[in-house]
DNA sequence: CTGCGGTCCTGAAGGC
DNA sequence: TGCCTTCAGGACCGCA
């Protein structure tokens, strides 16, 4: 599922690929996953592409704005015309690592396609349509958007998220610790996926209450969040079990070839030799070791 | 304020 | 074989 570094990722080409592009036609397939007026941005050329959390901004012309949250098995795959078919399918071409198969464009999950006045498309694919775009007139002010007033400290930026913060917000809730860093409102970014793996680093159990950490595992687990997400955006995101998050290429990310216990229930712990045990922790699935983490 | 559970949605997996 | 049930999961919402 994205979380912070699999939007970064994307946010990152897609300002390569759309700034300066102008936005020809939008094509809804599904109503719900487009919220908004699509006249107000027909038209209008794009300036940059922003993030915030697990948010996408794409920005355009005359104080306009596209909000995209990906949730659970949201994609967005770009299109030009750099593209061969064969064998029904379609082959990459000038890729350094040689050129791989990608499914065709729409497919069976495709909600919305943006059209570009070079002939290139923006495919925003969604299997659960959890997934939205929302349309916003004042991105300057995008504490308008509920989904962005409220979200606390970027959880990959050591300035904001800052150890005194960290401790502060930790001290105050007797919540389970794994509950707290993936709380939006207090530190924004983290998921299920990068929660479970940064205790594993800092060896601390996920359901351990956020006010019993001592102040050594404190920095111990923000030093793990920091350091996780950055190797996480280095190596393109998680493209894990349900195959979901995908580059704009359709690529998948690396990170899965370096998880330690997500989604590792029964298999040994990659440091003791142990059994990963899966419990469920706010509904969610969350795997530790009982045996490295305390 | 906190905490809990329902909701959205689809496909995979399990039961019989 | 095939139908039916269960479940995952980010964020929101309503209720106690």
């Amino acid at each position: 599922m994205p979380e912070l570094p699999e939007v970064e990722t994307i946010r990152m080409q897609l300002n390569q690929a759309l700034t300066g592009l102008k936005i020809v036609e939008i094509e809804v397939l599904n109503a719900k996953t487009f919220q908004g007026d699509k006249n107000q941005v027909i038209g209008r050329q794009v300036s940059g592409v922003k993030r915030r959390a697990k948010i996408l901004l794409i920005e355009l012309s005359r104080g306009i704005c596209l909000a995209i949250h990906l949730k659970l098995t949201g994609q967005l795959i770009y299109r030009n015309s750099k593209f061969k078919i064969r064998n029904s399918k379609l082959l990459l071409k000038d890729q350094k690592s040689g050129p791989f198969e990608i499914d065709e464009l729409p497919n069976k999950y495709t909600r919305v396609v943006v059209g570009f006045g070079d002939n290139s498309s923006l495919y925003f694919n969604d299997l659960r349509k959890f997934g939205w775009i929302k349309v916003l007139k004042n991105p300057g002010e995008c504490s308008n958007l509920p989904e962005l007033a409220k979200l606390g400290p970027e959880a990959i930026d050591e300035k904001t998220f800052s150890l005194d913060y960290f401790k502060d917000i930790l001290t105050r809730s007797k919540k389970p610790i794994k509950l707290i860093i993936m709380d939006q409102e207090k530190l924004a970014g983290v998921g299920n996926i990068y929660a479970n793996e940064a205790l594993f680093a800092a060896k601390i159990r996920p359901d351990r209450p956020a006010n019993s950490l001592g102040p050594e595992e404190i920095k111990e687990l923000r030093n793990s969040i920091l350091g996780i997400l950055k190797k996480a955006v280095e190596n393109k995101g998680t493209s894990d079990r349900d195959e979901a998050y995908r580059q704009i290429s359709g690529e998948k990310g690396s990170f899965q070839n370096y998880l330690q216990v997500y989604g590792r229930a029964g298999q040994k712990c990659p440091k003791c030799g142990g059994v990963v045990r899966r419990i469920a922790l706010g509904g969610r699935g969350t795997f530790y070791c009982p045996t490295c983490q305390k």
